[in-house]
DNA sequence: GGAAAAATAAAACGAACGTTTGAATGATAA
DNA sequence: TTATCATTCAAACGTTCGTTTTATTTTTCC
């Protein structure tokens, strides 16, 4: 019988043992350097239950994002409206909109325990992964956030030039994920004699808030040039 | 014979052509990701020649960093040398030692041509690549460059905490490798019709560095708790 | 010149990869 | 029960991987 059982079982399914086993994998190896044997020996399953369940190891690596990121973007996009109702039609603080952003990735992910935590890094390290698809993945599946939390942006920070958010966005991405990819650089720059890096996350979230404000208010460059270079024609 | 050859000519040694093409591929396909016969084979070059002149893919790939990174971390230590002179016992300003690291990093790539910027993107690639010898062979890399500038920076900063600055510089770490690894997110973030990202790093270098100021100066974030959790006996 | 060493070339090695196949097993419904 | 479907399994497929081996060519040095 395929009940739909109660929710603390777990029997967990080939399907989901496969996803939760493929999560650490990706994460710890990168996806070039996860196997497929390597997985499914992982999880105790039959190598050629992924090709049966998912299609391939893409379809997998696909579905591993997209079961984490869905919810992660749902909730996003869900307390930016509260906000916003809250507001009631008056520009958001950035450090709302900030903390609604980073802070909800962190906060999610601290919630799921283990599991949620390797997700974190592994979506730390998939911002660089060099394969073609991996890219197309997660564009589609940020396009729609992004573009709701820059308008936010754009609104609560009248006096930076649109363009200059956008950068700065980019740059807040940057130092998230890597704060959250790897403690590797970072142990090699402290002495570490403090604790392991996994509950570090409630460290980490007002450390890391106030050095993406610092740097989303930050004075703006110096004009160096008027023009924002020469436009040039679109190809 | 095996003349000095002036400064431009260009035969190119099988080493060095070996060296440029795999420091191309590296870059747009990762370590994994890049094979030894699409290295040789667009080097032009026998697929033995890597084992011959290197040793391996790992020691190929070692040689690449190096390359390059010794020539950029030692200009690194001149200019802190060089600031620390000058000040003559004085304290840095916090933007001189930020311009020193990042700016350094930035203008270097520029300099050497394409190859520089292939370089710049290589390096952030190779921030979040999972392989073990990688890291350890960037750890090595950088650790005396990190040491000084850390020093520097406690310097810089009497009133905030080490520790502080030490992931703040972190951060920091993580928003340049970004910024510098993939224009990917980023491409996603904006509209993009303006020009390509390959003479942008003038435009981003005076963004970047507002940006990594402002992070680093920010006001701290509230102490919610007193004691620094508490500490983990050590393992 | 010719011997010794360095460099290049072609071919093959064994291992690991993602995927496919076809039979065995389990559950479902008439 | 029997027919039907979904799932699991062991085995093999054909590629590609990094590396090694063997032979040949080129350079170096006396």
């Amino acid at each position: 019988m395929k009940m739909p059982l109660a929710k603390s079982e777990k029997p967990a399914s080939t399907r989901d043992r496969i996803l939760d086993t493929a999560e650490e994998v990706f994460m710890a190896l990168g996806y070039e350097g996860a196997s497929m044997r390597l997985i499914t020996g992982d999880a105790g399953v039959n190598l050629a239950a992924v090709n049966y369940h998912f299609g391939g190891k893409e379809a997998l690596f696909h579905a591993v994002l997209r079961r984490r990121l869905d919810g992660l973007n749902q909730e996003r996009l869900r307390v930016l409206d509260e906000l916003e109702i809250k507001a009631n039609g008056a520009p958001l603080k950035a450090s709302q909109i900030v903390d609604a952003f980073f802070g909800t990735l962190l906060r999610m992910a601290n919630k799921h325990g283990k599991g949620g935590q390797t997700f974190l890094r592994l979506i730390g390290r998939t911002q660089t992964e060099p394969g073609e698809f991996i890219r197309t993945v997660l564009a589609e599946e940020f396009a729609d956030v992004l573009e709701r939390y820059k308008q936010a942006l754009f609104r609560a920070l009248p006096d930076v030039p649109k363009e200059e958010i956008v950068w700065r966005f980019h740059f807040m991405l940057g130092a998230t994920s890597y704060a959250i990819a790897g403690t590797d650089t970072l142990r090699l720059v402290t002495d570490w004699e403090t604790g392991e890096p996994d509950n570090d996350i409630e460290q980490l979230l007002p450390r890391l808030m106030s050095f993406l404000l610092g740097g989303l208010r930050a004075p703006l460059p110096e004009p160096s040039r008027k023009t924002p270079p020469q436009r040039r024609k679109k190809s």
